[in-house]
DNA sequence: TTGTACGCGTTATCAG
DNA sequence: CTGATAACGCGTACAA
C-alpha cells in the first residue's frame, strides 16, 4: 500500500512545473514542447503515476461519471443494452455507475440522489412505471437526464424509445391477413405504458380488419420464460381455439413455445407465435421466432449519441426519438399454415 | 443549472462553522448539540444542499466507490448476481462502477486501471479465463481485490466460488445409478477452468462406477440457448444412443430441451437433462429442470460479506470460500424412466 | 460544544 | 512555451 505518485512528484522528477505536467496529461496540443513532453511522460512511467479522477473532478467540477439507472436487470434485452452502452461510454473515457431500481420508485429516486452526490455528468434512466416528469425535475437542472425505452408521460427530458404501437399493429395485421381470427396477446404488467402501446396496436389491427378481439385473449405476465409458460397454459384453459400468440417479449414467447410443445401444438404449423425484442436466441430457436427488433446496438448508439450531443449543447430543446422496429418473419409464424 | 450549495453556504445560513456542519452531516454524535443540529439540518433542506462525494473522497483519500468488473453480461446468472451485489452495496452506502470485459483481458486490465483512477475502495472481479494471478498484482496493492466464481489459478486474492467438481460428480453419479450409461456433457468454452472442474466431476463419476466415458459425448458451446440447441443437434448426429445430457449451464439446458422436443425425444421420459445455476426459470420450465444451484442470494451475500471484512482487516490472509451446490432433482431427469 | 486553519491532487489563470 | 499560485468542497487537528 505505497502512496501513489502525484502531479507534483512527476513535476519534480521531470524538473518542470505541475501545470506543465497537467498539460501533458490532458494532451493539450501546442501548449508544451515535444522535448519536455517526453521528459514528463518518462517521469510518469518511472513513478508509475496514476491520474486521480477525484481531484480532477473536484477542481473542474466535472466528473466523467455517467449514472445508469435501470428498473430491471433480469431481462436479457436490458442487460445486453447496458453492456453495449457501458462499452461505448468506456471508449469515450466515461465510467458508469450502475444502479438497479427493481421497479421501485423510491429506490430509483435514492439512486438519482446518489448520482447527484457523485456529480454525475449525466444520467441515463430507464424509469419505473410510476415515474412522472415531476420526479425527474429535481435532477434535471443539475445534470442532463436521458430517458429511454419507457416513456414518462410528458417529455421534458430527452427520450429514446421504440415505436411499439406500429410494430404490434404490423405484426397483428399480418397474422390477420394470414387467416388468423383468434389471436391472443400475452405478457407485460398491468401498469405498463409500453404494454398499453403494444396492446393498442394489437387492438387497432383487429378493428381495422373488422375483426372482434376477445378480452379473454389478453393475459398479463411477468418478464420471464416461466411466466410465459404459465400464461400460455392459462390461455388454453380459457379457450382452445386460439391460433396465434402475440407475445409481449421474446422471453415470454420462448416460454409460450415451450408450453405449446407440452400441449401438443406444433408451433409454426398449427399455431403462430411472435415475440418482441429480437434477442439473438430468437433466430436459433426451434422453430425460429418471429420477432420485432430494434437492434440493441442501434438503440445503444442512439442513446449514447444523444448523450454526447446533450453534453455539448445542454440548452437545446429536449429531443424525442422513436425507433422503428424491424419485424423478422420466421418459422414460428409460417405463412400459409392456417388456411 | 444553478450552482449547488456547499458546506460553507449551509454554515453561513445556520450561523455556525463549516466544521459543525460537517459533524452534523457525518452524524458524529456527541459532537454537536441537538439545537444546533436542527438549525443545520434546516439550513441543509432550505438550500437543498447535496453532499459532494468527490470532495470528500479527495480530502479523505477514501472513495465509496466499489469497482465491479465482470466478463459477461449476457448470462442471467451473472446479471442477477450483479443486481443483488449492487443492491447490497447500495444499502451500505457504496456506489458501484460497473465494467464488462467481454472476456477480453486487455479490456479488463483497462477497466481495472479505470477503477484505480477513480480510487475505488475495492474491486470485485469475475476475471477473464486468461487472467493469472500476476495480472492482478498491479491493483491488489492499492485496493483489495475480491475474485469470484472463476478461479485464477493461484490465490493471493480473496475468492468466492462454487464446488463445481462435487456438483457435477453428484449429478453424474446419480444418473449412472438411475441406469444411464450414455451420458453426454454439453457446454462451456474450451479454455474455461470452471468447465474443466465440472467435466472432471463427470469423468470421475464414470470411472468410479467402472463406466467408460466417450470423447464424442463431450461438446463445447457458448453460453446461450441457441448454442445449446446447436450442440444438442450435433450430439445426436454423432450418436443416437445418448440417454442423458449433463449441461454446463441452465441456459444451455433450455436450448437442449428445445432441440430434443424437435428431435422427437421426450425429456424426462426417454432422455434426462440436467443443468447448472438454478435459474428461477428452471423450476417453471416444462418439464421442470434438474439443476445444481448455489443460490444467487447466498453467493452475493458471501461476496459482499467478504468485501466488508476485507475492508475492515486489509491485512488478514486471503480467504478462499467454496460454496456447496444444492442439486434440485426435478422432472427433466425423472428416476425410473430408463430401465 | 463550536470555530479556525490547513491540506487533499488537480486545473485555471495569468504573468513571464 | 513554462511557472507560480489560487482555487475546487470537504475533513480534521487543534485551539478556544
Amino acid at each position: 500500500m505505497t502512496k501513489r505518485a502525484t502531479v507534483a512528484d512527476v513535476a519534480a522528477l521531470a524538473k518542470v512545473s505541475s501545470a506543465t505536467v497537467s498539460n501533458v496529461i490532458s494532451n493539450r496540443l501546442g501548449k508544451v514542447s515535444a522535448k519536455t513532453r517526453l521528459r514528463v511522460l518518462d517521469a510518469i512511467s518511472v513513478l508509475n503515476y496514476t491520474y486521480n479522477e477525484t481531484a480532477a473532478a473536484l477542481r473542474s467540477n466535472k466528473s466523467n461519471i455517467i449514472g445508469l439507472v435501470i428498473h430491471d436487470l433480469s431481462n436479457p434485452y436490458y442487460t445486453e443494452l447496458i453492456a453495449k452502452i457501458n462499452r461505448k461510454l468506456a471508449k469515450k473515457g466515461y465510467a458508469t455507475i450502475l444502479a438497479c431500481s427493481d421497479e421501485n420508485l423510491e429506490s430509483q429516486q435514492g439512486y438519482l440522489h446518489l448520482m447527484k452526490r457523485h456529480n454525475a455528468l449525466a444520467v441515463l434512466l430507464c424509469p419505473t412505471w410510476d415515474t412522472t416528469s415531476e420526479h425527474l425535475d429535481a435532477w434535471r437542472d443539475l445534470s442532463p437526464t436521458i430517458t429511454f425505452l419507457r416513456p414518462t408521460g410528458s417529455h421534458d427530458s430527452d427520450f429514446i424509445g421504440i415505436d411499439n404501437y406500429q410494430a404490434a399493429y404490423d405484426i397483428t395485421s399480418r397474422l390477420v391477413r394470414d387467416g388468423h381470427t383468434q389471436i391472443a396477446f400475452i405478457g407485460g404488467s398491468q401498469s405498463s405504458r409500453l404494454r398499453r402501446q403494444r396492446l393498442q396496436g394489437w387492438k387497432d389491427a383487429h378493428e381495422d380488419a373488422a375483426l372482434r378481439w376477445d378480452e379473454t385473449h389478453i393475459l398479463y405476465c411477468a418478464s420471464s420464460m416461466s411466466a410465459g409458460i404459465k400464461a400460455t397454459r392459462e390461455l388454453f384453459k380459457r379457450d382452445q381455439n386460439v391460433t396465434a400468440l402475440v407475445c409481449y417479449q421474446d422471453i415470454v414467447a420462448f416460454g409460450a413455445m415451450n408450453a405449446l410443445h407440452f400441449l401438443g401444438k406444433k408451433v409454426g404449423e398449427e399455431i403462430a407465435v411472435t415475440g418482441f425484442d429480437g434477442l439473438s436466441d430468437a433466430e436459433g430457436w426451434l422453430p425460429s421466432l418471429t420477432t420485432a427488433e430494434v437492434q440493441i446496438e442501434v438503440l445503444a448508439e442512439h442513446i449514447v449519441d444523444r448523450l454526447l450531443l446533450r453534453l455539448e449543447k445542454p440548452d437545446d430543446p429536449p429531443n424525442v426519438t422513436l425507433l422503428h422496429a424491424h419485424i423478422h418473419w420466421r418459422n414460428s409464424s409460417l405463412y400459409g399454415g392456417f388456411e
